[in-house]
DNA sequence: CATGAATGAGCTTTCATTCAT
DNA sequence: AATGAATGAAAGCTCATTCAT
C-alpha cells in the first residue's frame, strides 16, 4: 500500500483527532496503535514515528480536546448572562452534533487514558469551561441579575448537567421527553436563563 | 502464601465490590485479575474459581452497583417533591461519601467494562434513577407544584448535574465555592426545591 | 451433592475406564481431571484421592486397555488359522461395537497421553496382539497352510489394517462400500482366510 | 536475541511445517506456540504475527499435509494396477523416510488438533488417498484383473494397513521380520499385487 | 516518511495439585 | 472418602515498542 506522505504537523493533528474519536467511540481499551493506524491510514509502527510513544499521543489528544472546548468560550460579550448564553448555545450545539466525543468532557475516561501525568491537564481543560461559567454567574450576580441564595458552584453544575444530558444519544430517562433533543439550543437557553433569574 | 478460606458466596460479593472499586479508582485498564486478586487477597487464578469469567465478574459488579443505586430510591413517600427530596438527600450523601465510586453513575466506564453484553444492564440500572426523578417531577407538575414551561427531562438533567458535581473530590470550577461541599444535603435540597418551584 | 462412597478398588477401575473413554472421545486435550470427575460423579480433587497423580491414572487406563485387548486372544484353539480366525472375529466385533475406543489401538494417542514413562507399556500391550497374529501366521506357514513368499509381518499389517478400517464410523474411502460394515465378522474372516491361503 | 528476518510467506510455510513435525513428534499437547517458536527460532508472540490464531496455524499445517499426501497420487498412468503400484511405492518410501510424520495419516491426532472446524478438511485430505486406491481397485476389477469376491473397501484397508505398518520405527510385531523394512518398496508392491490378483 | 518483522511484558484462562474441613 | 478453596505453572493472545530496510 502506498501511503501518501504527509508533513508531520498535519499527521500529528490527524492522529490526535483520531485518538480522541477512538477514545470516545471505543473507550480506553479500544485506543490501540493498530486501531489508530487504521484510522489515519498508517501502520501501527508508523504512528509512532510522529509521537515518541502512546502517552504522547494521548497528551496531544487532550490538548486537541482542550482547543475544542475553548472554541466555545466567547470573549467579546460584555453582558455576563448574554456571554453565558452564547457559550451555552454553542456548547449545546456541539454536544448534540458529537455526543460521543463531547461525552469525554463529562467523563473520567480521558483521565484514565492520560495516566498519572496527564490528569492535571485534563482537569485544567475541562475545568476551564466550568470556571468560565462560574465567572459569568458571579458577574451576573454582582449586577443583581441573579439572586444570592443559590451558590455559584451549584449553577455551574446545573449547567454542566444540562449540557451533559444532551450527550446521551438516547436520553435514558423518560422516553416521552425525547423531543427535548429537538428544542433549539437558543430556546433551551431561554429556559435556563429564566431559571437562573427566577430563583 | 496461606490465604484464609472463605465460602464462595462471601468471596463473590467481596470480589464484585473490589471490581467496582478498582474500576472507579483505576479505570477499565486497571481492572485486571491480578489487581483484583490483590484487592481481596487471592491469586488471579483463585479469583476465577468464584467466577466463570472476567465478564462474569464485571456483570456481578454491575448488579452490585445497581443495588447501591436502588437503595436511594424511596418508595413509601406519597408527596412527589418530598419523595424526590428524600432521594436527593440520600444520593448526595452517598456521592460525597464515595465520590470516585459514584462517579461511575455519571460515566461511561461501566459500559466500557461491560462490553456488548452488559451495556443494557448498566443503562437500565443508571436509567432507573433518572426515571424515578422524572416520575416525581411529572407527578409534582400534575399537582401544580412545578410550572409547565421547563420540560421534565431538563429537570432530570439538572438534578443529575448537581449530584454528579459532588463526585469531584476537588470541585474543578471555582475554588472559593469549595464550601458548597460543606453544605448539608438537606440544605442543598432546600435550594433545589426552591429552584424547582420557582421556575 | 452426596456422592456414594465406593471402595477404592471399584473407583480405580471406574476412573481408568472413564479415562479411556475420554481419551477416545475427546483426545488428549479432553482428558482433564474435571472431566474425569464428571464422568464418574466425583469432584476433580476426589479423583486424585484414588490415584497419586494424573500420569498414574493414564497408566491404569493403559493397563485396562491392555486387558481389553488381551480378552480377544484365544488360547485354547490348536489350529493356528482357526485360532487367528477366532481372534479376528472377536476383535472385529469389538472394534465395530466401540469404534472410537478401539481406535486407540491403531493410534498414537495413548502414547502421547502416557508420556515418556508409559510409552513402552502401550507398545507392549498393542504389540501383543500383533505378536499373537504373527505367531499364528508362522505356525500356519510351517503347516503349509500359507505360502512362504509373503513375509509374516506383512500379513500382520494387513490384518491390523482390516481391523483398523472398521474403527471409522464413516468409512472415509468409498461410500458405496459402506455395507462392508454390515458384513458379519465371520464372513469377513472367510474372505481374509481365502486371501491368506490363496496368495 | 537478534533473529534473522524472513518474509512472511517463507515464515508461514516454515511454521506450518514445524507444526506438523511437532504434532507428529510430541502430540497435540506438545504443539504449543512457545515450542513452535523455538522450532523456527522466533518468540511465541512473533509466531502469531504470521498467523491470526493457533487454529490458523493448524489449518495451514493441515493443508501442508494435504499437499504432502497429494504428491503421491499419480495421474498419468492409464493402467489401474500400475497406477496403484506407483502410488504404493511412492507412499511407502515416504512413510519409511518420515515415519513419525506420516503416522499422522493413520491417526486421529490431526483431527484432535484441528478441532471442530478443521476435522472435515483432515478427513478430506486423508480420505483422498483412500478414494484413489478404491478407484484403482474398482477399475482393475472391471478389467478382470482382480476377482469380485473381496469388496473394494477391504482392499483399501489392507493397503492402508501395509503402509501404516511401515510408520512404526520399531515394527512392534515380530522382531525376526524387521528386515521387511529393508525390502524395497518395489518388491513390496510385487507381493501386494500378487495378493490382489491371486485372491 | 513508511513499513514489515520481531519482541517482552502483561493479560485471561485452564489445569493439575495441595490442603483443611 | 469426598469436597471446596486456593495456588503455581503454563498456555494463548494482545499490545506498545524497537529496528532494519
Amino acid at each position: 500500500m502506498v501511503t501518501p506522505r504527509l508533513p508531520t504537523a498535519q499527521r500529528r493533528r490527524q492522529i490526535a483527532d483520531a485518538a480522541l474519536r477512538l477514545l470516545a467511540d471505543a473507550g480506553v481499551a479500544g485506543l490501540t496503535l493498530v486501531e489508530l493506524g487504521r484510522a489515519v491510514g498508517l501502520s501501527d509502527a508508523s504512528v509512532l514515528r510522529h509521537f515518541k510513544d502512546k502517552p504522547a499521543i494521548v497528551e496531544a489528544a487532550i490538548e486537541r480536546f482542550g482547543e475544542l472546548l475553548a472554541e466555545d468560550l466567547p470573549t467579546d460579550i460584555a453582558d455576563p448572562l448574554r456571554r453565558l448564553g452564547a457559550f451555552f448555545v454553542r456548547r449545546l450545539a456541539k454536544v448534540r452534533a458529537h455526543p460521543e466525543l463531547m461525552a469525554l468532557a463529562y467523563d473520567r475516561r480521558l483521565r484514565d487514558a492520560a495516566g498519572e501525568a496527564g490528569t492535571a491537564r485534563v482537569d485544567a481543560h475541562i475545568g476551564r469551561s466550568a470556571r468560565f461559567v462560574g465567572a459569568c454567574i458571579d458577574e451576573a450576580r454582582e449586577q443583581g441579575a441573579i439572586g444570592a441564595d443559590v451558590p455559584t458552584q451549584m449553577w455551574v453544575w446545573i449547567i454542566a448537567g444540562l449540557l451533559r444530558g444532551a450527550s446521551f444519544a438516547v436520553p435514558h430517562g423518560l422516553g416521552q421527553d425525547a423531543d427535548l433533543m429537538l428544542m433549539s439550543p437558543e430556546r433551551c437557553w431561554e429556559l435556563v436563563e429564566r431559571i437562573l433569574r427566577g430563583a
